[in-house]
DNA sequence: CAAGAAGGTCACCAAAAGGTAACCCGGTTA
DNA sequence: TAACCGGGTTACCTTTTGGTGACCTTCTTG
């Protein structure tokens, strides 16, 4: 038997840093490519605004999740990469990835067609 | 160094599953009851209003978390209970919880703070 | 000089989430 | 009969979240 312990009071600071439409894709890229740019993440991602995937990436680097860096030069460019922070949650996400492909495997399935045809990204 | 690897589909849908103002608080306490009825949780549960409270655990018991049993009789009661697949989140949110208070335990304290006044449990 | 690229802001709107209070129903008890 | 209990719904409102399009700034290039 699994003897789980936890209080809500961390897992509502914890989920909530984690709430918001684009955050999992988000993260998704951030752990895949090490830095990326602004833009390049804006024609990755299909169909967010521009402002909301700024304002989620604020909140983002507000909860530490990421950091942010200009480099200023020609066209001022800024990258955003995976905290220390944000990487220490890699494990925890996949085991909810996981979980998901196990329990609910349909949905997951959905969420992935609705998307296939909007994206071909790998 | 961990190389962990997730999409974001099922991290999509996982998340989905968990996100609601008093989710979290529902789960902690379905996991330390075994069983609880309606109106206990409701009194439990610190300033939430019943039709939330119903919607929240609607959503919950669609998305299979936990299992609603009506117990027919005097006053009719309602018996709600984690199922496999909540169970089986268990250690998951214990990781949440955990990395919530190594990576921002002044967010937890606030949340724990702004709460205590409120609900004196155990 | 005009146009474009990168990153960002602003005003405004639409949808979703949450909250409040009143009410319903069936059965019990004062 | 009146009031109460447990569980639940409804109408209505407020707050939060996400979305759209125009605009700005600095520098570069045609």
């Amino acid at each position: 038997m699994t003897q789980t312990q936890f209080r809500y009071c961390g897992l509502n600071v914890a989920l909530k840093t984690l709430t918001g439409k684009w955050k999992p894709m988000i993260l998704f890229h951030l752990f895949r490519t090490e830095e990326i740019r602004f833009n390049e993440l804006w024609r990755i991602i299909p169909k967010v605004s521009k402002k909301v995937l700024l304002q989620q990436l604020g909140q983002m680097e507000e909860d530490g999740l990421l950091t942010r860096e200009e480099r200023k030069g020609f066209p001022p460019e800024v990258y955003y990469r995976i905290s220390e922070k944000g990487r220490a949650l890699g494990s925890v996400l996949a085991q909810l990835e996981a979980w998901a492909n196990t329990y609910a495997p349909q949905q997951v399935q959905q969420v992935f067609d609705s998307e296939k045809h909007v994206q071909p990204f790998d």
